[in-house]
Order: C-alpha cells, then structure tokens, then sequence
DNA sequence: GGCAAGTTGTAGAACGTTCTCCATATAACG
DNA sequence: CGTTATATGGAGAACGTTCTACAACTTGCC
C-alpha cells in the first residue's frame, strides 16, 4: 500500500506543492499557509515546511494560483513599444516591483483598440492583480467597466473624474505652457505647436492636454485667441511631407513646440536637409526628454515629465489598491523645462 | 429544486464553461471540444454552442486552461527595452501571432542573470505554451534545462550545436565582415572596432560573434593577424569617458566599426562635441539600423540585421515546434550594408 | 437479425493551488 | 477537575478548464 501511495507522485517530476508536504511531512493546507504567511503556524512548521521548500527547488505554478486566488502578477499595457517614453515607465514599474513579489508581464497594442481590449481581457483572464495602462486609447466608461473586474491605473490619461480606476499623469497642460513660457523668454512671439493628427481626439488624450495648455499660455502671452496648431500624420510617407510643408511655408513661425520629441527630432533632421537653421531660423521645443534629445548631436530642448517617476507611482497605486483600497486617486507630477541649444543659442553651439 | 440549482451559477457573475453549456443545453463537454475544434462534433452541436458562446460574451479562463492544456500564450523575454533593435523583434512577434489564436507576453530582464532566470520560471509556472529568448545571457546548459519543461526558441544566442532550443540569429559574423569590407572598399586601411565591455564574454553572444568576423575580415584584407578591439563600458558615465579617450587618442584610427547603433549615434555625437569631423577625420559604421541612424541629422551607416524579419522567424519556428516538432532549427538570415554619409562622403552632404 | 465499425455526446477525473471549516492540543480559569 | 478560550494543524471543497474513457446510437455488411 505505500508502495503504491509512493509510486504516484513520481510518475510526473514537477515539484507541486504536495511533493513539499510529503517531504516536509505536513499537510498541504499547512504548505499553502506557510507560503502565504497566513494566520496559525508554529516557528515549527514554518521552519520544516521551508526547509522541504529550500531543498526541493519548489516553486508555486501561477497558472493554478491564478485559478483560485491571487497570481502576484501585474499587467502592464503598452500603447507603442517605439516611443522612447515608454521604456522609462517600464523602468520605474520594475524598480518598484523587484524587491516584492510581485512580477510584471506586458502586452504591446500597438495603438489598435482592437488589440488593446482583447489584451485586457487576456490579462483579466489570467487573473492577474492588477493592471497599469499607459496612454490607453479605450474610453473611460468601457475602462470603468473593466475596473470592475481588475484593479486599474492608467497613466497618460486625464480623467479626473473617474471613479473606478486611478490615474497618473505628468500635468500635460502645464508642460505645454512652461514649454511656450520658455519659448516667450526668449523673445519668440511667433509660435505654433506641430500636434499629433488623431483620428479620434479624445480630450483623455496627453496630446489634446497639451494643446489646451498651449493655447491658454499663448492667450495669457497675448498672442492670440487661437493660436496655430498642426497636425502632424503618425505615419511615416506622409508624416514626413507634412513637415516639409511645414518647413517650407513663407509665413513659417519662428519657433515651434512639438507634441513629442519624436516629431521634434524628425523635424530637427528634415530642417537640416532643408537648410532651415537651428536655432536661428527656427527654435524647436520637444516633449519627453528622450535620450536621443540630450544627444550633442541633436541638443534638443525638450519638456521632461520623468516617465520612470510615473511608472513609480502608478506601481504603487496599483499596489495599494490591489490591497484594498476603492477610493479612486488621481495624482499629478509638474514637468520640468531641458533647455538646449534648439531653443536658444548658448556659447557652446554647433556651428561656432 | 430547480429554484435551488438556477440560483448557484448566478451567486457569481463570470461566465464560464458551465454556463454556456446549460445555456446551449449541452455538456460541458461538449463546449471544450467545441473550443479546441477537436474531433466527434455534430455540425448541429457546433451551432448551438457558437451560439451560445456569442450571446454570453464567454472568455475561457486563461488560468484555467494553463492549468490544465494550452494557454495560447507564448513569453518573449527582452533582455533591455531600450535598444531600438528589441522594438522591431516584436513588433515582427506581434505580426505573425495577430491572424493566430496566440498572444505575447513581454518579460523585461534588465540583463540581469537573477531577473532573467526568474521571469522564464515565471512563464513556466504560467504554462505558457513557449518562450522567445531574445539575446539572454544565461549559459547554455541552463538554457537547454529549461527547454525540456517548455518549447524554447532564443533570437540573437549563438550556439548552433543546441539540440535542445532553436536558435534564429543574423549572421553576426558576416555582418562584422560586411562593415569591415565597405571600410576597405572606401580605402580605410586603419580601422578598429569598437566594441562591448561585458562581464562574462559569452561566446555565444551577438557581440563576440561580431569580435570574431571584424577579426577574419581584417586578417583576410592583410590588416594584421590581431586588429584592435576597444571596449566600451555599458553604464553611463565610464561610458562616454572611454569614447572621448578614444576620440583623443593620437594614434585613432581613421575607421571604425561600432558594435551597435547605440554606441556609434554616441560616438558621432561626441566627435561632433570635439572637433572630430565625419567621415573626414573618422569614418563610423554601426550596427542594428536603428531609426535614428536613419535621421539626416546623424547619417549613420550601418549593418541592418531586420529584426522585424528575426521576430517572425522566430516565432514561426516556436510554434512549429509547440505544435510538435522536436528536431533542432538553427536560422540564419544575412544582414545587409545600409551606406550613409558617416561612411563616406556622398554628394548631398551635411556640410557642403 | 446480429455483429463490427464508426459517429456523437457525456461523465468525471485530473491539474495545483487557496481557503473555509473543523479537530485536536494546550492554556487559562473558576 | 471541568469548562472555556486559544492556539495549531488538517480535510476537503472549490476554481474553470482539458481530456480519457465510455455509453448510446447509427450504419454497413454478411
């Protein structure tokens, strides 16, 4: 009889948690405890059933985990794994999550709403802990349905108002406005900001933020009660032609805020081919602070909004709500001005 | 009693197997051979449950079914988000899963043994159905215990002699070779690489393949049986040190040949900061064709390795070999030359 | 009409956890 | 010494799937 109880676990060699409890010579209640540090165990138990843990390797499956209570798992959504933005957060959310348990897993949409709910769902279905979307493109109510299902914080996405979810967000409007404040201290009157060219422009978005901070800084400026904005095409035939035009325009501004460095850095490089100079004929202010933009060669002034900082504090957000808390929270960082040479010559120039 | 039996299922709100089956009046089954299209279904059958199906809105569990079969998910593991070459290997992952039932998961391992290791376990533990490694840093041996427990294919790891992984990598070698053959094309005979400093010089990695190839091309062009090989430091501050070193040298060499895109953009920015003219003074070639090479205002020539085409190569391969291959594949693509001004000086030049 | 072969559907045992009871042992108290 | 509280450990039912048997029902064929 105990020949035979001894023969079937080790017809499959995955240590499970009954292995640990026959090495250990506990239960498998008691196992479980111990792992999770609940309630009821003697220093022991706690001690042999450790011990038996230590010696077998063992390691918890999430899969079954994920079936009957927590994963210790976290979903984090990606908008667009190219912006240089992105990796940032995707540091800071790790730098909080290494010394936990806790684990991230991302999915990339790539913009597509499709994509992104199917992505959501997934992740729900995994039964993960929680979930950190960043610059999600769903509407607040169908995001608000999902946070009845899952622990949620979007980072990038202005809904102040939102009940169900938190959100984290650098203050989009106020980085615009110290980039033109910038822009008006140098002396530039004539500003226009190149924007992103949405199909649908929800006003959630850090692009329609940052252009409401734009024009409320320009009218404070006196310049206008609606001052120019552009709208550059995200893909890439036409993004570029839209830039040139731009650049080629007899009443083109002298100095330009761009929504992204992304743009920023496109347009630098197209007004070098085109013979349109940097600073002198043209000041360009970017948003991001990529490291691409610090680089000597481009020395782009640029918004910094501290992408690692956000991943920082979403992570901890999602924590604590995956801890209990239901009040929603909505936190706001201030970006900070980089100034560069794009922005107004400085003794140190390229071209000296 | 039917009162009784009505009530329970709606105590919880998810939809599961269960429900769709009483709602189509079938077995539960029923509905899990429907799902896997497996054999034995009546047309009849699969009607009423599709229809059931669409009408509840039902999403098997994920967690469920990795626990028990298939999680129709595979695990791609980054080694660093921040080289624009990751990017493109997903977005070609991406590509090829869309139009499947499958989808990615994405692992970020900061290149840290500790972290990489955990999080293959982790996709393990998930029962994902398969792993996509891209350039890991774990030895072989470790690599191919992990192979026995799920289907493995790494991207960028060069060990051609696995028989427990697939592996899909540029021709590094070759590549290092073609950089080394458009410099002497141009006239270069004074060239060096410069190239990374890592811990552990894995053989089996991008970087030492590359060491290896500019080290043939060179001996075949007459240039010295040991051609100079400069290390860079990854981390930030020793980093730019060590270039501007190189950059101060008396004796620096009229070419060389950058590991990666990243360090060469670096370079050219530097060189830029001190005087060094492009390509009059230095002649640089990088590697990766990264999009900012590909920017006027850097002109980087530079070894395309198309990751997007590794990415579903790879992936391609791993399902190939979930669906039941078991025989090693060993890939390999030839990278190709993309010329730009830093290598030579073209008609529309930066400074003419 | 009887038997083999094929088709279609179902019952029910896994999978590896968590977590609610429940049992037992020990301590505290009158 | 009996009664009640308080620790400590264990049994066993979930969780939502997959998948192996097997039952029931058709056919086909002699």
């Amino acid at each position: 009889m105990s020949i035979e109880e001894k023969q079937k676990p080790q017809r499959n060699d995955r240590v499970t948690i009954r292995t640990v409890a026959t090495h250990a010579g506990v239960s498998v209640a008691a196992v479980s405890k111990v792992m999770r540090n609940a309630y009821g165990v003697s220093d022991a138990l706690r001690a042999r059933v450790t011990d038996a843990i230590e010696a077998l390797a063992y390691r918890p499956s999430r899969a079954a985990r994920g079936l009957r209570g927590r994963s210790f798992t976290i979903g984090v959504l990606l908008i667009d794994i190219r912006n240089p933005f992105l990796p940032e957060v995707i540091a800071g959310v790790n730098g909080v999550l290494a010394p936990s348990h806790y684990q991230a897993m991302i999915g990339v949409s790539d913009a597509r709403v499709q994509l992104e709910t199917s992505l959501i769902e997934s992740m729900i279905d995994y039964k993960m802990d929680g979930l950190i979307l960043v610059a999600p493109r769903l509407p607040s109510e169908i995001l608000a349905k999902f946070a009845v299902q899952i622990p949620i914080v979007a980072v990038g996405y202005h809904d102040a108002s939102a009940t169900a979810f938190d959100t984290v967000n650098a203050d989009d409007q106020r980085g615009a406005e110290i980039a033109v404040e910038a822009l008006l201290a140098c002396g530039y009157r004539d500003i226009e900001m190149l924007s992103l060219g949405e199909r649908q422009g929800h006003a959630v978005s850090v692009v329609r933020q940052r252009e409401i901070g734009f024009r409320r800084a320009m009218q404070r400026g006196g310049l206008g009660s609606s001052p120019a904005i552009g709208k550059i095409p995200i893909a890439s035939p036409k993004r570029e032609e839209a830039m040139r035009k731009f650049l080629s325009r007899k009443d083109r501004p002298r100095a330009v805020f761009c929504w992204s460095d992304l743009d920023a850095i496109t347009l630098l490089s197209l007004a070098m081919e085109m013979g349109v100079r940097v600073p002198e004929d043209l000041a360009v202010i970017g948003y991001d602070n990529s490291s691409t933009a610090a680089l000597g060669l481009v020395n782009l002034a640029s918004i910094d909004q501290s992408g690692r900082e956000l991943g920082q504090i979403a992570t901890r957000a999602l924590i604590s709500r995956i801890e209990g808390r239901t009040a929603s929270e909505h936190i706001f960082q201030i970006p900070s001005l980089v100034s560069r040479n794009s922005l107004k010559r400085s003794g140190n120039s390229t071209d000296r």
